[in-house]
DNA sequence: AATAACTTTCAATTTATTTTGAAAGTTTAA
DNA sequence: TTAAACTTTCAAAATAAATTGAAAGTTATT
């Protein structure tokens, strides 16, 4: 396989499977682009490269920032602003993880409090299965809490980190 | 509030957050009907409690019945089929994980694989980070597989889950 | 203060996804 | 074997999401 064929696969298949875990495909597909530069690129070259229009390269980068995974770099002379993409994945995975619990399961969990709060006789089937049922999520959210915390500290302890570096 | 406000909130809440994270937003609307009720429902009594059409209700619990989120229940004496869904969330958020490893990052791991037999030198920067990029990704991917593990292991150990329910 | 270089906005369009519902298919019971 | 009860299919329609590009906005330079 020739690069530049390999290239435009990779930034195919990391804009697919971006759309499918809560960033949009050209989202995704600028975040490849950058992650296999070497150096950073402007909003012009991202657009020639991906063909894609200013407006809509505009927004992804800013969508990007907002995300933290890609970062602004002025350069000494140029009135262009250059971007470099997070090349650490395993910061990038977090960081998603975080922003799409801030986003998506933060609201969720403040009206699943609110529906705990409803009138009637608690003994009343129906009443019980919806209350068991927003209970049973808030447990698995905090669940997932800790197991997250779990990853990420161990990921932060340099020894077992040392020790996946084995396996690269 | 009252429960029918309640129950409608909590469908609509449980079918935002579904769609966000990869299953569509109907079938976490039936998931979210069928979690709530104390007892089994037929397509019927779905189609008509969340209008939808009876070509979507049927498509949207047999795509439910694909992940293992919903079971079918036949009934004595009954020609209809009966529904149920797996009340479990830990258990649902496992499948949901295991099930989009299945359909979405394996074929993804597969083309990264191929990726690597690039054409030319080693040395090219364009080569270098395209290698790197994609090598980072499968550890992540090692990274995420392991942590995973070990939250679903972590989950297992009777001592540790009992904990968590002191603090339910 | 005028111009050039660049970034941002947003209404209109395009593209992708979901839903419908009537028709076709299947199974059970008489 | 026929009719009734039920399930599945899928082309068309509706809805939702992403994209464009020209115009407006901003900032730096002369």
């Amino acid at each position: 396989m020739k690069y530049n064929e390999a290239k435009d696969k990779f930034i195919q298949t990391w804009g697919t499977l971006g759309s499918s875990w809560g960033i949009s495909r050209t989202m995704a597909q600028v975040h490849a682009l950058l992650l296999i530069s070497a150096d950073t690129l402007s909003a012009e070259e991202i657009m020639e490269d991906l063909k894609i229009s200013r407006g809509n390269a505009n927004m992804t980068i800013r969508d990007l920032m907002d995300w933290g995974l890609v970062y602004k770099e002025l350069k000494a002379g140029e009135r262009k602003e250059f971007f470099r993409a997070e090349k650490d994945i395993w910061k990038v995975a977090k960081q998603i993880i975080k922003e799409r619990r801030k986003r998506e399961i933060e609201p969720v969990l403040s009206v699943l409090e609110e529906l705990k709060q409803i009138d009637g006789n608690k003994n009343d089937k129906k009443h019980k299965a919806l209350i068991d049922a927003v209970t049973n999520i808030e447990s698995v959210v905090d669940k997932a809490d800790f197991a997250l915390d779990r990853a990420i500290k161990l990921d932060e302890n340099a020894l077992v980190s040392a020790l996946f570096k084995l396996f690269k």
